[in-house]
DNA sequence: TTTGTTAGCGTAACTATATTACATTTCAAC
DNA sequence: GTTGAAATGTAATATAGTTACGCTAACAAA
């Protein structure tokens, strides 16, 4: 997160990427804006607007199968982020795979298709939750 | 589709199984609803209960990104769906890739982690609505 | 044949998530 | 200090999904 330091954000979008930034993990629109209320926030649009523009800045990512925002890792950009997300103890981790990317590269090339946002996101158990073997 | 004709199905999963192959594309629940109104039905309830029920048969599939349901095609459920969508016309196509699939299961051995629903939907432009060159 | 179990159905109310519309403010660039 | 772009504030509305409760049909075990 260091680099991201010098990010220049307005009043709403700092509160929501810190908001986001000390939960360490993906958190819903409205809970930011129940959590952000006591600072003043009153209406999900504020926080549906400065998530849009930290997603712009690639500094967060929205997770589809949650409904949820995170902040991003410092990786690159240039690939698609993979999230890995154990139902159980509800713990995300964003991975970069090379592998993966170029398999997403071939598909799109095979079919003449152009990849702009992949989305790829793993859910099943972590380690510490081990399946089955409960 | 042919091999999955002698499904037994009940009424309001039928319904709502034809509905969504002859859309032949990703349908929301609600628009699903407002087409079966004509045959009786009522309830959002009704529709997410039967779509959840075609899910578990493994006959369709949600989309997360689009808040969508759709058919899927016939081949092995061993391996991922990967949904190729098209964010100009629509188009959404489903592959199955073993590259792809085998790099998700690298990424889950090395991180301890247990696939248990992989979600890969590839947004972009497909060949006829060539990208950027508009 | 009755009893228990399971899957499916019907309806209403409600919760959760996201967007539209419109007016105002802030602030850097000129 | 005016202008234009980005950000903000507020209300209303739209879209998506769930909870709660009760009923019925199918079918198998007793």
């Amino acid at each position: 997160m260091q680099e991201k330091q010098h990010l220049k954000l307005s009043k709403n979008q700092a509160l929501v990427y810190e908001a986001l930034g000390q939960a360490g993990k993906p958190v819903g629109a409205y809970d930011l804006l129940d959590q952000l209320k006591a600072h003043g926030l009153k209406a999900p649009l504020q926080i549906y607007r400065a998530l849009e523009s930290l997603i712009e800045l690639k500094v967060v990512h929205r997770l589809e199968s949650l409904n949820a925002w995170t902040t991003c890792c410092d990786a690159d950009h240039d690939s698609a982020p993979i999230f890995v997300i154990c139902d159980d103890c509800g713990d995300v981790k964003e991975h970069i795979d090379t592998d993966l990317n170029r398999s997403i590269e071939n598909i799109s090339k095979k079919s003449g298709f152009t990849a702009e946002r992949p989305i790829v996101e793993i859910h099943g158990r972590c380690g510490d939750c081990s399946p089955k073997t409960n």
